[in-house]
DNA sequence: CACGTTATATCGACATCCGATATATCGTGA
DNA sequence: TCACGATATATCGGATGTCGATATAACGTG
């Protein structure tokens, strides 16, 4: 139908991004971010970064031979998409409260 | 890791269902709450609709023999778990606001 | 030097969503 | 009256996303 929705690990992903940061990395500040709620799975995680990079939304930056770590960032095409996400997720809570006061 | 996230698909399902309402009219209902832009697809909409029956979200009203429409509605545990889901979206809202301002 | 943490990666299992397809009734305008 | 679009429910296969498990290895520290 839509191809708009993000999930909720890439929608935290994406969000990680804006700065450049490592796999690892994310995985702490999105379970910092969400106060210990969301715990990405390593699987979910890197299965993620490639297919958000396939996408164009994040781009790997040069790896540095010194470290293991591999950093990404947010593309301007990715923050665009970011954006459009914050405002789909305004209206689900917009409708939510709208429906659910007085409850 | 956990499974608290709900799709937006079952998000504005249960919200729908609030009062009884059947199937097709929940299709329409979506769709004018998200102003077209949440057009739910036949196959997820009644596979949505058992799956959450199983989970005692929903409850099926007795039939009506002289119509063809099945009727369901939310369930006091459906109620809980779509407050929660509003507490959750909430605070994707607001860390992707805090994060995002001045972009 | 052992152990927990950091770090990346792949795998199979499972759930969800989608579009397509199927079937059938209802309402309405030509 | 009859054709056609809307209403209404249902199932199917394919694609995708997430998970936990598993693997591997380097790093830091007591």
């Amino acid at each position: 139908m839509q191809q708009q929705a993000l999930t909720e690990a890439v929608y935290y992903i994406l969000l990680s991004l804006q700065h450049p940061l490592h796999g690892y990395g994310i995985i702490q500040n999105v379970d910092e971010l969400s106060k210990g709620r969301v715990k990405l799975a390593a699987g979910t995680l890197y299965g993620a970064l490639n297919t958000l990079e396939s996408k164009g939304w994040i781009d790997a930056l040069p790896e540095n031979p010194e470290s293991r770590k591999k950093e990404y960032v947010l593309t301007a095409s990715g923050k665009t998409v970011l954006k459009e996400e914050l405002l789909r997720l305004s209206e689900l809570v917009e409708n939510g409260k709208k429906l659910l006061e007085g409850n």
